[in-house]
DNA sequence: AAAAAAG
């Protein structure tokens, strides 16, 4: 494998790929692992070469996914790495003929340590901190004045008032800041470099739950700092404790010609691209230290991800199909996952993916429940699949911040009837009194409806792109650069962009089309009024959306929203069966739950059965229905907004 | 009924 040949094609091809000027036969190679192979310089000391990212020139391009290519992988050559040895005895394990590239890494010479910068190493029982780089710094860090890297907004202190329960045995003290005992003190410099100054709540109980080697269940609203959650303390703890060596299991030397990864930690998530920004946090929190971050998800080249794995891969952020498909390959083992996160938990243990999980958790190698650590993270948590989550936790701890489900009182909801016929008018109304400089994401129930909608905006001369499923995953992460760098500040998406995604600056939601389950909604407006910042959010309802009404209006009179008058009559006729024809939801139906019942349910007297919370509802508006005409009209002015009266307590449920 | 996730 001449490797300059080959990889000068390859960058070249990278770099049309980048422009979207390439062919439709390439594989995508995805931001992150773009640059990831070079040229070796032609006295490449090791011989390996092919997969020798040193002096990787960084081009002659601006990649267009400025924030996230990665050239990190390549600076992870020249130093240990992949589960660095523990003792003499490791190469027993590690070692590979250096022809394949698979020597264990270990510092080189000081001519390599330069280009290793920012990798660190575990050697002799200790953590040998990498130097710093401080190219790699502004990469992953940007620069203090960089707007797409912001984060805390003018509220964040106001995460203080928010209620949070911890239920369980034994629940530790919660932390109050980024401090030494119990964070590793590399994991705090890396902190610091990213400007994170103080744990959110979630972060505050999630590290000393996590020190306590227990399993969590954590409910914490939008925007506020799951990720850190799961990523601080398991970082911390790695750091610490150094890698493990892989099980004696495997004599691959002779016919396996590849190298199994033994991953120390696993990170599932619903959608590429959250795996993909998931990847990009650990990056940041794994600067210097031996942890090698990777990143599984479909749609992307395998083989460029298998080389990546090769380079490293202790803590692994996945999608189930790809990783299904690398455990099949024989490439990944789970046989030493010490720590299982659940992203958007919720969604992982739903009827799309649950089978895909339970596989992957209980049908390969990884450790049983009790030899690992789970943790579970989302900000709606139904009962039903609360009860699921059991299968997967030992003795866990309940940890919620805010009402669980509830949305974050720094987004203001507002709700506007609309018919369907003149949702695209209104819309443009809508776009035209955008105040300039943020983003609008505007959400639609199906991918066929994303397309219309968005060639419909551009034809209007709006800058206007869309991401859904039926895109390609180069089509879906340049449509989410472009919005991410304002260049076209309106991203019409489906589902795929409801969950976790974090994107700074994004100041409008509007649910063109509204979902039919309340939870999608919480997360569909949470893309905005993130780590205290404001935002708003507007949806469009009409008959169509009658099986939400219910919950929708609990949901607003929790979050301390105005609830437009003609709305409550709505909730009145659907529930009476009256005029808004259709059947209404009967109260508490469904099974879910919802209401003041979504908490911890091994709180809920026992009451495994019925839907507990549907009580709290219902019990407000009767006298108040008022004038139901007025939501019948047409287009959206007519329902004399307003409608103040929404101080039904109800948020005195007593553990708000 | 639709979306997502392997190809």
């Amino acid at each position: 494998m001449t490797n300059g040949i080959l990889n000068s094609h390859e960058s070249l091809e990278t770099h049309f790929a980048s422009l979207g000027m390439n062919g439709t036969k390439s594989a995508y190679v995805p931001p992150h692992l773009r640059h990831a192979q070079r040229a070796p310089p032609p006295s490449s000391p090791n011989g390996t070469g092919w997969n020798d990212p040193r002096a990787s020139p960084r081009g002659n391009f601006e990649p267009l996914h400025g924030g996230h290519n990665d050239r990190s992988r390549g600076g992870a050559f020249g130093n240990s790495t992949f589960n660095s040895p523990r003792g003499s005895n490791a190469s027993d394990w590690a070692g590979r003929p250096s022809t394949n590239g698979w020597t264990p890494r270990e510092n080189k010479g000081d001519g390599q340590q330069r280009e290793s910068a920012g990798f660190g190493s575990w050697r002799n029982d200790a953590h040998v901190v990498g130097a710093r780089n401080l190219r790699l710094e502004k990469e992953l860090f940007g620069d203090a004045t960089d707007p797409s890297k912001q984060h805390t907004g003018i509220n964040f202190e106001k995460y203080d008032d928010i209620p949070v329960e911890a239920t369980g045995s034994g629940v530790p003290d919660p932390v109050n800041a980024f401090t030494n005992p119990p964070l590793d003190p590399v994991l705090l410099e890396n902190i610091a470099y990213a400007r994170y100054t103080t744990p959110t709540p979630v972060q505050k109980y999630s590290i000393p739950i996590v020190a306590a080697n227990r399993d969590l269940m954590a409910c914490a609203q939008t925007g506020s700092g799951k990720t850190g959650g799961f990523l601080f303390p398991i970082l911390s703890a790695s750091f610490a404790s150094g890698p493990r060596a892989p099980p004696a299991e495997t004599p691959q030397m002779g016919y396996s010609r590849t190298r199994k990864a033994y991953p120390t930690a696993l990170i599932l998530a619903p959608t590429r691209e959250l795996v993909s920004q998931i990847h990009d946090e650990a990056r940041k929190f794994a600067y210097r230290s031996w942890v090698r971050p990777a990143v599984v998800y479909g749609g992307a080249d395998i083989n460029q991800q298998l080389r990546q794995i090769e380079r490293g891969c202790d803590l692994l952020s996945a999608t189930p199909g790809r990783l299904v498909d690398l455990i099949e390959r024989g490439r990944i083992s789970l046989a030493n996952i010490r720590y299982l996160v659940l992203d958007e938990a919720d969604r992982m243990l739903d009827m799309g993916f649950e089978p895909q999980i339970r596989r992957i958790v209980q049908g390969e190698d990884m450790p049983d429940v009790h030899d690992r650590q789970t943790l579970m993270f989302s900000a709606t948590f139904p009962r039903d699949i609360q009860m699921l989550a059991r299968d997967f936790l030992k003795d866990y701890i309940f940890l919620s911040v805010g009402r669980v489900g509830s949305t974050s009182e720094n987004i203001t909801q507002k709700i506007e009837y609309v018919e369907d016929n003149d949702k695209r008018s209104v819309l443009l109304d809508l776009l035209a009194s955008e105040p300039p400089g943020g983003l609008t994401l505007v959400f639609v129930e199906t991918k066929r409806m994303a397309d219309m909608l968005s060639d419909f905006l551009m034809k209007n001369h709006l800058p206007a792109t869309s991401i859904h499923g039926d895109r390609s995953q180069r089509e879906r992460e340049t449509a989410l650069q472009t919005f991410r760098t304002g260049r076209t500040p309106i991203l019409v998406a489906t589902a795929v962009a409801a969950r976790g995604l974090d994107i700074p600056n994004v100041t409008h939601v509007i649910n063109y089309d509204l979902p039919s389950d309340i939870d999608d909604y919480v997360h569909r407006i949470g893309r905005t009024g993130r780590a205290g910042n404001t935002g708003v959010s507007t949806a469009f309802f009409n008959r169509g959306n009658k099986n939400i009404v219910r919950d929708l209006m609990e949901l607003l009179r929790e979050a301390n929203q105005e609830v437009p008058q003609w709305l409550e009559a709505v909730v009145q006729e659907t529930t009476f069966g009256g005029s808004f024809r259709g059947r209404g939801r009967g109260a508490g139906a469904g099974g879910r739950g919802r209401g003041g019942g979504n908490r911890d349910y091994r709180q809920s007297s026992g009451a495994y059965g019925g839907g507990g919370g549907g009580s709290s509802y219902g019990g407000g508006g009767r006298g108040g229905a008022g004038g139901g005409a007025s939501y019948g009209g047409p287009a959206y002015g007519g329902y004399g907004g307003g409608g103040g009266g929404n101080s039904y307590g109800n948020g005195g449920s007593s553990w708000w």
